[in-house]
RNA sequence: GGAGACGUAGCGAAGUGGCUAAACGCGGCAGACUGUAAAUCUGCUCCCUCCGGGUUCGGUGGUUCGAAACCACCCGUCUCCA
């Protein structure tokens, strides 16, 4: 019995975008929806009991930090992260694969696996796909991802192909090794940088191992808009319809609500709760920066249209203070603001698909918000 | 009344003859941030500007080819002794 399932719930006759339920050991979950990253066992500021508030449903967590700190036997130890971190709903691991990406200079790939260099103390490290999903059965997230490599965009054929091709073999790795199929799920991820017959090409293989959800990765590392969605097509036009589609590292309002009309149904990002902690903030008005000089004196709420604790109880003039005396309660709010505003964008896409005006509701937010290219 | 120390850009603080429009920190003003090595990072912060130019280091005068730096006096601050 499959620990995590799918139901579609509506399609949108507009558009064709959908509404599903995810359904996990944690409990069940609307989709689409944006997931908060906790990379080390706590999304940056916020207490569990924020995160409900907010309507945070999945929860992230990394498998590499986790791994550094505290390490696979507290995990153990502590029965598991969500007894450990004391959240209660759905939770993701990410398997180390984005740090394949970012800690790139201090890493070296080779088919058995990557040796990382532990930043922390200089330690050699190495991570394999089996290793990777034994860290994350000790974490215990609802929802596993397997290893794979994030690679850099541009990428030439050649490198992406050979990457693509080891991240399957990989993929087809960590899957065996799951120690706890009953409870925890592991999700496939297609990569193949910007190239239609790698993207479908990988899909399809990783159909063919059958995992319970598909991934899309190796977006977000800095290539435009065209090309990301371009990607994210080519990914996903070959996923089976009944699977839950994620897609990885994207939480730019519209890139979400791209990924929305192309099927996607989860999303992560650190994006809101680190913009938050460096004083932007996404409002309905568009970006906003709370260290302005003009926010002073500025007695109005950060987003009047938010139903956020922030917006509700603070103004602009006193997180402009808190963040000028660095009080981490100001980070606190503006990451809940932040966070909330990406958990009730997906709300109202589900409910605009519910109503068959998914197309609708898309131009209206691109064109009420006034966000940049960069769509935050 | 006596003795000593000090006065550098918004603040703190380097600098004691040319490489100094003046380190560094804070503050200020902006920018960046997409599966978190990020409560981080980057730029600007005397005045006018395109190259460039113009005024600065308590004040005034002096020494010197050249002074924030050396000398004199003045103003101010602080410490100790009476």
């Amino acid at each position: 019995m499959n620990p995590v399932t799918f139901e579609i719930t509506h399609v949108c006759k507009q558009s064709g975008a959908r509404t599903g339920i995810l359904h996990t050991p944690h409990g069940d979950v609307e989709t689409p929806m944006f997931m908060p990253v906790g990379t080390q066992a706590t999304v940056k500021f916020l207490s569990p009991e924020e995160l409900y508030d907010l309507g945070a449903g999945v929860v992230l967590a990394n498998t590499y930090h986790l791994w550094l700190r505290p390490g696979e036997d507290i995990l153990r130890k502590a029965g598991g992260v969500h007894k450990f971190m004391n959240y209660k709903g759905p939770m993701l691991t990410d398997s180390g694969g984005f740090q394949v990406f970012s800690l790139a200079d201090t890493r070296k790939i080779s088919e058995e696996g990557v040796t990382f260099k532990n930043v922390l103390n200089g330690d050699m490290l190495f991570l394999s796909p089996e290793k990777s999903i034994q860290i994350q059965n000790a974490i215990g997230a609802d929802i596993m991802m397997s290893f794979d490599e994030c690679i850099p965009y541009p990428a030439t054929y050649e490198y992406a192909k050979d990457s693509m091709l080891r991240t399957l073999r990989w993929a087809e790795r960590g899957k065996n090794a799951n120690e706890r199929p009953d409870e925890q799920a592991v999700f496939g991820i297609v990569q193949g940088g910007d190239y239609e017959e790698l993207r479908h090409y990988c899909a399809e293989k990783l159909i063919e191992m059958d995992f319970p959800g598909y991934a899309i990765g190796g977006t977000s590392v800095g290539e435009d808009k065209e090309t990301m969605v371009r990607m994210v097509r080519w990914s996903a036009e070959k996923l089976p319809y009944d699977k839950p589609r994620y897609l990885m590292g994207v939480g730019a309002v519209n890139d979400l609500l791209e990924a929305v009309s192309l099927n996607i149904d989860m999303c992560d990002c650190v994006l809101p709760t680190r913009i938050a902690r460096h004083g932007t903030l996404m409002t309905s008005q568009g970006r906003l920066n709370i260290r302005k000089a003009m926010y002073k004196e500025d007695f109005t709420p950060l987003d009047p249209e938010c139903d956020c604790y922030c917006c509700r109880n603070y103004t602009k003039a006193y997180l402009n203070h808190l963040f000028r005396c660095d009080e981490g309660f100001g980070t606190r709010l503006m990451s809940i603001h932040n966070t909330r505003f990406l958990v009730r964008l997906m709300e109202d896409a589900r409910r605009a698909i519910k109503a068959d005006r998914y197309n609708d509701f898309k131009e209206e937010v691109l064109t009420t918000m006034k966000f940049d290219q960069r769509g935050f």
